[in-house]
DNA sequence: GCGACAG
DNA sequence: ATCTTGTCGC
């Protein structure tokens, strides 16, 4: 499976949101994800501000260590639009090429999205999530949809995230004072797992460091490209 | 109809 | 997401 076949969905917005209410039914949310996963791997993204070449990352991580223990990257070409609550379908294909680059198979994938806090319950993490078949969180650096209060300020403390009277995750401060994330899991979790492993990956700064090394990567990545 | 709207 | 420099606060 390469990126030329996984990018060629060949589907219209609505043909997507079509496809994401089968996909929906799929979803299983778990009472717990495995109490200590022994790798945890995070996911990201980059593309020029009006560009189409897209470049993924996803990097593996020892859980206890947080040391990094596997990565791998791919590239490609994408012409889906972005559209809210179609994400995954401009991100998911170059993100599954990268993933079929690695040589480990992950515990548990920290996403750079929602899961289940989506209008339809199926968020880049979720879907990234049933195509892999893993546990996946979904750690939003923003709000897509759902009500919440304000989260206490310190580390830790956290509000739900409601969507239709439904707690479809957590609204995180993973830093004092710091602005929360947005956490909900994606397949195979549920909040309350969701939310405790994103705080046990995160140390230093706001995002967990999964998806932040992945960023990190995939940031280089393009900005190599962009010099050459 | 109007406003919101992951990355 | 990305464009961009300095700057305010812990």
């Amino acid at each position: 499976m390469d990126f030329a076949v996984l990018h060629d969905w060949d589907l219209d917005p609505r043909q997507a949101v079509a496809l994401q209410r089968e996909l929906a039914q799929q979803v299983r949310l778990m009472p717990t994800v495995a109490e200590s996963p022994a790798t945890v791997a995070g996911v990201d993204v980059s593309y020029e501000k009006h560009g189409d070449h897209f470049f993924a990352a996803v990097v593996v991580l020892d859980f206890a260590t947080l040391n990094v223990v596997d990565q791998a990257w791919a590239d490609g070409w994408v012409d889906f639009p972005y559209i809210p609550g179609l994400l995954s379908f401009r991100e998911l294909p170059v993100l599954l090429a990268a993933f079929h680059r690695l040589k480990t198979v992950p515990d548990v994938v920290l996403v750079d999205g929602q899961g289940i806090a989506h209008p339809r319950r199926i968020g880049l993490a979720s879907h990234l999530g049933l195509w892999l078949n893993l546990p996946t969180v979904g750690c939003a650096k923003s709000r897509l949809c759902g009500v919440h209060d304000e989260p206490g300020v310190m580390r830790g403390e956290a509000a739900p995230l409601l969507l239709a009277d439904e707690v479809v995750g957590m609204v995180l401060r993973t830093r004092e004072r710091v602005k929360p994330l947005y956490v909900s899991p994606g397949h195979l979790t549920d909040v309350a797992s969701a939310t405790r492993l994103t705080l046990a990956c995160t140390r230093r700064y706001r995002m967990p460091e999964p998806t932040r090394l992945a960023h990190h990567l995939t940031n280089q990545l393009r900005r190599a490209a962009l010099s050459s």
